[in-house]
DNA sequence: AATGAATGAGCATTCATTCAT
DNA sequence: AATGAATGAATGCTCATTCAT
């Protein structure tokens, strides 16, 4: 082997300079110019390294859930009863403001839209979702057997958990102010904890 | 008189062919000549209505506000308890499914990433949310009032609620199948009414 | 309408550009700016008016065809005996030499290359092969039969004539000089018709 | 000694690798890239053996010459009469078929239309043609002098059989089948017999 | 000799916008 | 008001060639 491969490291170059490049631009005038720029490299270097724009794109849906999952794998250590764990969950998922992390929800806005058209970035956000689901279910699950309540609205209560995070970010990128700083969080929790506190005994 | 203008009725024309065409395609992709071809129209006559494609998007962003004012006026004027209000509004909103309103929902997905990054779509996309956010807390604070509670979580309360409703209109277009048909509405609603049950009164 | 199209013109000045551009630089290095600049228009409206170069490319393979056609008509109603007619078919067709049709004939070779890989112009060269054969088959059929000749040979016969056509071009493009000039015709000529004067009687 | 140079086979590895490529792409769509590929060897190699692109095909237009040259000396052997020596020499031409040659005679085809615009290529296939118009023209002459006919008409008779060749080549790569199979040598052949046998005498 | 990442010019194609009719 | 041809800048992508290793 003349020359050892880059490759790997060069992909993650890239795939980071499309968020920081889409948060600003969005996916269409995200050029391969712009990107590349960014990125420091020569534009050929991005189709050396992946076939087509959208291509770069789907890693970054991958690289973004990758994120999502190294998070709850981190904090689901930590934690310790149902309760800490939804807490911890919906603290470390809405948290926002960390700077660093601002160019990654309007990129995931971003990618929402961009999923309303293309059937392959549908596809793999539509298994991010999926994912989340479970294991927000999971958890709603856990911490209603810890209250003695019954499960019979865990789908529905998952699912306007995410739909309140994914507005949350939405309204995070396009209408910041609109929700009161670091409330959502906190918001957020004490919904679904007054929720499952109202609901029948099992 | 010559010949009476009809540029009213041509622009409305052009923006619901906007509508129906970004819903598919995006906005980027939803091409003038795409677009013209929707409405029946000669794309050189979309020009002579609107002086670029921005300006047809803008009057698209405040066609769906107006509408959703139209919406709410109509139910207002029928429910007469604070709680009958809300839940009519939240119905109202968050009542998908009637198949001609799915692309509205889905361009206003994809009006919402070009927020993201069009400083005029921005302004106002944020001038509907604010408003949205005037009426919610207006609806909520009378429920709390009429339920003797303490009235200081209505921002967060009501900034939480479009959230969820904005990223209702996210998995209604990007995922459908995450939300148990029909559900959204109905949680929703169990949601704040279970928060408002739980605050301290007054 | 306020305007009348001129597409159809249009259309055959762009094809036109097409086959003196590609007899220079063949196909690939006839780019879409040299084809525009030959025909003395924009680039961007050959797009306009051909979706893809590979479709100006289609159309001039039929155009080419279309020419043939016209020959062939026009030669068939002059001519009387058999003989006469095969005589004014290979001279109309191997009659090279007339300035003009040298850069058709050079196109029809690179189209002839270009018909290996690309499958839509094999089916259309492969259509324009077949109507000559028949043609060929149907002229020589006559004049053995005029002879009192066996006919069991038409076919490869025919299929000779039209390779011996076919190398014609070639040659005339890639090795002028290889082809004593002008007597492709007449002994195309002779070949076939000492090779029918030597056919066993029917 | 360090390590014997392996260039000569890399060269006639590579060059193997663009015939195979340019019978399935044309020549403008055999990449570096896809060459390399397959020959198994890295981009990179195929410039340090050949200096530019258009050096491998000449190298590909000799090595196809030479090849040509082979065959012939080879058939010169074995042929003891001139009515020998043309019948073997056509046969072994046109004896088409023999699958791993059905590549080369792709290539040739394409050759043929890049000698149309590359004045290197051109002045090689016009080396290519004379040769072996030169052989013709002898093997002719043989036959003719046997018979005791005039040779006024050898010129034009080789170069109708080289054109005749070629177009069969052209015939096999883009339209198989119109060519009624394996009669393509019979039929040369008899088209010249005859031909020599209607001449007159010396 | 060999590797494969890197470069950058050039390509077909798209598309908002203009404008003569 | 309306048409649709025309423009030209911009974009994603290709590819021969170079070069550090």
């Amino acid at each position: 082997m003349a020359r050892k491969s880059n490759t790997d490291q060069r992909r993650e170059e890239i795939v980071a300079a499309l968020l920081a490049t889409m948060a600003e631009h969005g996916y269409e005038k995200a050029t391969i110019q712009l990107i590349a720029k960014r990125a420091g490299l020569a534009p050929g270097l991005l189709h050396y390294h992946f076939k087509t724009k959208a291509e770069i794109l789907l890693a970054l849906v991958k690289a973004l859930a990758e994120q999502g999952n190294r998070r709850y794998a981190m904090l689901a250590d930590a934690a310790v009863t149902p309760e800490q764990r939804l807490q911890a969950y919906i603290g470390a998922r809405l948290g926002l403001g960390e700077g660093a992390s601002a160019a990654a929800v309007a990129a995931w806005v971003v990618i929402g839209a961009e999923a309303v058209r293309q059937p392959d970035v549908r596809a793999v956000y539509q298994e991010v979702i999926h994912a989340e689901a479970v294991r927000i279910e999971g958890l709603l699950g856990d911490c209603l057997a810890a209250l003695g309540k019954q499960q019979t609205q865990v789908r529905p209560l998952a699912a306007s958990l995410i739909a309140l995070m994914e507005g949350a970010f939405q309204l995070a990128s396009a209408a910041p102010g609109a929700m009161p700083a670091g409330f959502a969080a906190r918001t957020a929790l004490d919904l679904v904890n007054r929720y499952m506190a109202l609901e029948p005994a099992a």
